[in-house]
DNA sequence: CGTAAAGTTGATATTATTCAACGGAAGTGG
DNA sequence: CCACTTCCGTTGAATAATATCAACTTTACG
């Protein structure tokens, strides 16, 4: 079905970059050690599809690095991206067996897996995991209760800023940088993808991405790499609460 | 700030109507007369507002009966509902000490609530109540992401008829009818609500109401009781797939 | 080079919003 | 009991936003 697995890859949980932040993150020594002999990695190129929505799916994973994307579809191939999964993100639900959005990778990733009933029967005995996993899913819902209010009463403007600061501000926090004045980040996403996370064609992305670059709230290098001039100017573009927050 | 409490309410846990359901569906005896000491009742009338976003939070509360919404504003004043809180559903986040959204009461709610902190220390203690709220989580993701698609890909009309399916969905279960041929049940929103929910305007959803009954695929008596003479149309109108399926 | 994939832009069509007028039901006070 | 008001809902006309269809450009890559 895939190359995935070509070039198998071993990696010590102690090492592993996601440490403090996968669903591991509050594990003991003791208990790493058993997910260490539980794990496997597995690899997908950019654009393989990691697993359809529906079909079986008898394993749960965390990404360890690159980009996969969530989606959901409707009969006549609308598509809308529910959810963008970055390094440490867990992908899977413990108690389902199938898989209930198509997984994609968007660049090359690499992702830790573990056979979905084991890993059901640590969660019983290991609260910590538990604990964790409760914590990053009321993230999760949190971002997506976020994402609503942009699809539902957002204009394309919006989303196309809205979008570049969350992007922004992740570049950001794994580089350890501020979120103010000039900033500039590679974009991980075709303007498709953009348009399905966002609810739009990608004509309508094109043309704002555009619209934004002709009023001097974004330079473009390439297609893919953005800079921001005045981050301030780009949150307030993006609609949301002056101290630019997400979650108040 | 609210005449809440004006009917102080008793109930044993045992003959709790969302005994099955709620946080506490896992929990054996012993756990549970450690909840029923914990536990305060609080009402609200309908209309009334249960907590601003932003707000300190020092409880969390299961919705015993009633409706409830949750949402999120822009500064301007766009609102965008994130969530329906129906009797078992819960609210507050543990280890969060200030609200998210704005929680309103649609209809009148009796909540059962428990001082945040208690709560957190009994979760701790008791995995069951952790796990229990960990699969509800889960579920409320599924649900939001449902709404995603919604919110990003249907059109007006798609999501009205989504909307009265699930309140035709959710009308059926509770009285333990099957979701086939002739249905009727009462809608608990205005328009505006139903608007808010959608992510359209109050017109919109009049108008949209208006088409689906001109079309025969729905008929009103007054504006709130809803009658739907063939449910699998209305399935086809909303745009699932075909199965009428939420998730896969 | 030549081709495919990604992106841009223009013209036009469609959809939903906005602004505005109006109708009916429920509640209030004289 | 009747005017009066308010809330909720409906409908129409004009407008604005986004989608659709289509041509074309740029980039990446064999």
């Amino acid at each position: 079905m895939s190359h995935d697995d070509a070039h198998p890859v071993s990696l010590q949980c102690g090492d592993c970059p996601i440490r403090h932040r996968a669903v591991c993150a509050r594990c003991e020594s003791s208990e790493l050690d058993e997910l260490e002999g539980a794990k496997y990695y597995r690899s997908f190129e950019a654009g393989q599809t990691v697993i359809w929505s529906g079909d079986k799916m008898d394993f749960v994973a965390s990404v360890v690095s690159g980009i996969a994307t969530l989606t959901q579809t409707l009969e006549d191939g609308r598509t809308q991206m529910v959810g963008l999964l970055l390094p440490s993100d867990f992908v899977g639900r413990p108690g389902r067996d199938r898989a209930a959005y198509n997984v994609t990778a968007t660049t090359d990733i690499l992702m830790c897996c573990f056979r979905r009933k084991p890993f059901e029967e640590m969660m019983e005995r290991t609260p910590h995991i538990a604990q964790r996993l409760l914590q990053m899913t009321l993230d999760e819902l949190d971002a997506a209760r976020e994402w609503m209010l942009l699809l539902g009463r957002k204009t394309a403007r919006e989303k196309i800023a809205s979008l570049l600061s969350i992007v922004a501000r992740r570049d950001a926090s794994i580089r350890h940088r501020k979120m103010r004045g000039r900033l500039s980040f590679d974009l991980p996403l075709t303007r498709e993808a953009m348009a399905d996370y966002l609810g739009l064609t990608l004509e309508t992305v094109s043309r704002q991405m555009s619209a934004l670059k002709r009023d001097g709230v974004i330079e473009l290098e390439g297609k893919r790499h953005v800079t921001v001039p005045d981050m301030d100017r780009l949150l307030i573009e993006a609609g949301d609460d002056s101290d630019g927050g997400l979650i108040a």
